[in-house]
DNA sequence: GACGCTGATGTTTACGTAAACATTCTCGGG
DNA sequence: CCCGAGAATGTTTACGTAAACATCAGCGTC
């Protein structure tokens, strides 16, 4: 292990009053190495043109004095930010906490911090409070993983020149989408359930605001009518497991019902509990398929069919897409469209005959 | 009413490339306004002094250019940031998902934003890395969501005044740590079982570096001993479902295991579906206890037994404490504990005679 | 009616950095 | 032996904001 010499930092009592000064700017690490404070920036900066000798001494000093680069005089000097803002409702849901990890990460390989902008309730007011904060906020962009058609009204708050890229919504041609293939992987669980002989299949959707669950529920059905099949009524859910277990009881009430499509994974861990306790047994009675394949559903009981969802790859185009505004790289409002797959386990299998 | 002329904006062609200047600035509204900058200063910041009439013109100025302060000037200015940094491995975890968004809720509510700094891997070199960028980050104090044990030597590389408040981890006296009171929550669920009835009480604990993972495992020897139970050797998850599954197929084999207590309740999910793969009821023959109460525990198969941790509250906590240290109020090093108490479902019995 | 006080507003300056421009110095060529 | 090129380094300035200080007008007082 290399041992470092403590640096002698100017004591508190140093100045009176105890108000040591707090940063170590260009100009002290100037004066302890000899030099200008443009010398010291060249180093800094890796600039060319500075004596290796120079060079040694004003790192030296940079690092007696423990100096680091201020962010806010660079941000000044350079227009830019070097940060990324996301503006969410929360992370509660998996979908949202693994896209903005990926969003960070790769952010973080591209030089971009990511400032994290919560937003309380799904409200109208809320949401255009964050977006007038955002006008202020030191980012260069902003990812929004929020349903934007709820923010008609405030879209005229955004900045003009505001770099914006929406996740997994709606943003009506104003800005580029980067989006999960909703209704690709609901058709391929629907299709999956129709292959194995189910007459049809019932499906319980997110709630009404959502356009995920609007997109999945519209897929769901659009495959049943072009296969001719019956389109049961629709049981809707509130994403969580409870709302999942009383849908999921109430189906449970119906013999003819025997594949369920849920439009999340906590949903369907709901259902299967519910059609458990009812004693439908799965997937020899009921077929159930999930959607996200978070890290657990592969555990559940039994091992859960779902529609596998790559956040990581949202996380990154989005990143990349944004960027590329940022840098001024042409691109238009659009949908980038991540593909999903269907991860087949054991809740769903052949109708009983 | 005053007449005020248009805004003779510099359209994009008045420069050759179309480079028009990005951001609004104070001497763009005050050049409108007919007013020093300073006055457009006064204005932004609801400073005294301004005489009414005036303010409107400036007000009128401002939303006619869409003035936005600029926050790199400002932090310059103020030496201050308002911006939280949050250093962790990864939101995979749902505690810490949780505790981030926390974290960043409380944080708005005080005026501070939130950057999240991510560590790759949880290497001595990443970490290391992360602490050296810090330095150089618009923030103001860092709240570690890591395994802090593992830099010791990194320490040396924080900036000496740094503010920092470390969660769920030891500190070594160096900084606050806000904690869950894990070894609370583990003796209340490992007492919880012994007063069902069985003699004893397995444990499947987290991966050996973690320090959650040690005070549970510690708790829950404790407990067993003080009680004069025999200790069973200790097995080893990795937090995940997966395995827990593994853990519980060896568990299931030993007929003289009729408690399990699991270091959280993904490893406890998979210890669940492990049992009832190999015919072993729960909680019949035995009784399953986890560890954080996640959303989803109150619908696995059975419903889970769990400790409740609350992640709000510590989210809260960090954000208290940093802001204090910010503040230059008094903090000292030491470790506040946030209760966490035992949620009975139905996933633990006496054990059957 | 001159004095000074108060309130409204303007001017200067500093925050830390880095581009643009200026200065010094060295060294090779005529 | 002097000149000029170019390398190394220094000086000035601007980025946007706001504190500190300066100015100025109006008004009440003696």
């Amino acid at each position: 292990m290399i041992k470092i010499e403590p640096p002698r930092l100017r004591a508190s009592s140093d100045v009176p009053g105890g108000r040591r000064k707090q940063r170590v700017s260009m100009a002290d690490v100037a004066r302890l190495a000899g030099v200008s404070s443009q010398t010291v920036s060249r180093v800094a900066n890796g600039s060319p043109g500075v004596v290796e000798t120079t060079r040694e001494q004003v790192l030296a000093a940079m690092s007696e004095l423990g100096y680091r680069p201020n962010s806010a005089a660079r941000s000044l000097r350079y227009g830019r930010f070097n940060t990324i803002g996301v503006i969410l409702f929360g992370l509660s849901s998996i979908g949202n906490s693994r896209t903005v990890e990926a969003i960070a990460t790769h952010a973080a390989a591209e030089g971009y911090a990511i400032t994290l902008i919560p937003v309380g309730a799904p409200t109208q007011d809320n949401v255009l409070g964050a977006f007038t904060r955002m006008g202020e906020l030191a980012v260069d962009g902003v990812i929004l993983i929020i349903e934007v058609h709820l923010l008609d009204a405030a879209a005229v708050t955004l900045p003009p020149g505001a770099h914006v890229v929406v996740v997994d919504s709606d943003a009506g041609d104003r800005y580029p989408v980067v989006d999960t293939d909703q209704a690709d992987g609901a058709r391929q669980a629907v299709r999956h359930l129709l292959d194995l002989g189910h007459r049809t299949v019932w499906h319980l959707a997110g709630p009404a605001g959502s356009f995920s669950a609007e997109r999945r529920a519209s897929a769901w059905r659009q495959v049943l009518e072009e296969a001719g099949r019956p389109v049961p009524a629709l049981e809707r859910g509130d994403w969580s497991a409870d709302s999942g277990y009383r849908a999921g009881l109430r189906l449970a009430g119906d013999p003819s019902c025997t594949a369920i499509f849920a439009a999340n994974d906590q949903m369907a861990l709901g259902v299967l509990r519910a059609l458990h306790e009812r004693g439908r047994r799965v997937p020899a009675e009921v077929s159930v398929v999930g959607f996200d394949d978070v890290a657990d559903a592969g555990s559940y009981l039994p091992p859960l069919t779902t529609v596998h969802q790559d956040f990581a790859e949202v996380g990154r185009r989005c990143v990349d897409a944004l960027l590329r505004q940022i840098h001024d790289e042409p691109t238009g409002p659009g949908t980038d469209l991540v593909a999903t797959r269907l991860v087949i386990r054991a809740s769903t299998a052949a109708p009983e005959v």
